[in-house]
DNA sequence: AATCTATTTTTGCATATGCAACTATATGTT
DNA sequence: AACATATAGTTGCATATGCAAAAATAGATT
């Protein structure tokens, strides 16, 4: 029985989302932004509570916090964000938008928006739920998975 | 209305992809692999056609060529394939499996299906099948997308 | 044959990513 | 209070990624 990648979940998976971010980041450049989506992800996570730590942005967007420093280092540079240390816990780093980051931020939905448009095309509701019920799924899966690590089956 | 956006598939998408890649990389490393899943990749291409240009790699597997060509450069580094000029046509290279390359491949392809296995428990055949479908789909909607660039809709 | 054009790959530069090790601060135990 | 442990963030290093421009070769037109 033949193995054939390129019908497998997760190589369709990976051309989905790379095809996405593509997209997205040669329309954020079209609009003058020279950030990727991946910043767009941080502001749009602001968007809906401003002021969190690095720490939670890092959780939310399923990436270390080595990548969320930097990523926090190049946007307070374009003054998207600030961060100001909490008062109650020095450690702690809360992250804010700027008023230029909350502008920003409304070209970033308008692109996610339209590029979702785009991409859903032909996709009834009922499959596109399917899907989003199947991406959890995947998702959770991993996670438990990701922290089982140490017995990690022989493959 | 609002827009939530960890809830849109584009989300989600990138949730259930970078987890895939995470737990791929630690299954190969805990194998004594030092690479990740994307060389993995063209191991499992090369296992259906050896000796492919970079140019055919690039276009299957949804990458710049340039990311190919640093790829392969770290791949024939660690003697997983080599480059070989086409005799026909100078400016192609054609790029093979060695021998470890070829060995390797089992193993990563091993890792592919466990992860496969994994990420999918619970997941009903029916339901994996539409969002193959789905993201099919998307793929191809973006891919329509990226050619019209040029004349790029206002976001 | 010479020149223009197209194609394949490489180089220069910039961002994004994550592991391991580190610093600084907070909490808990004795 | 002193020490150990936990947590938040940063730094060093390595890979992966892609755009723009260059180099090398092939093919086409004159």
């Amino acid at each position: 029985m033949e193995f054939k990648s390129q019908e497998s979940i997760a190589f369709l998976l990976r051309q989905a989302f790379w095809g996405f971010k593509g997209v997205m980041n040669s329309k954020l450049k079209s609009l003058g932004h020279d950030f990727s989506m991946e910043q767009g992800g941080v502001l749009m996570r602001l968007g809906m509570n401003d002021g969190l730590p690095q720490n939670e942005l890092a959780a939310f967007l399923g990436k270390d916090k080595t990548t969320i420093a930097r990523l926090i280092d190049s946007m307070e540079k374009s003054l998207l964000v600030i961060r100001v240390a909490s008062s109650v816990d020095k450690r702690i780093k809360l992250v804010y938008r700027t008023n230029k980051g909350k502008s920003v931020q409304k070209d970033v939905h308008s692109c996610i928006k339209e590029t979702l448009g785009e991409s859903l095309k032909g996709v009834s509701y009922e499959d596109e739920e399917i899907t989003k019920k199947v991406l959890k799924r995947i998702f959770d899966n991993l996670e438990l998975d990701k922290n089982d690590i140490g017995n990690l089956p022989q493959c």
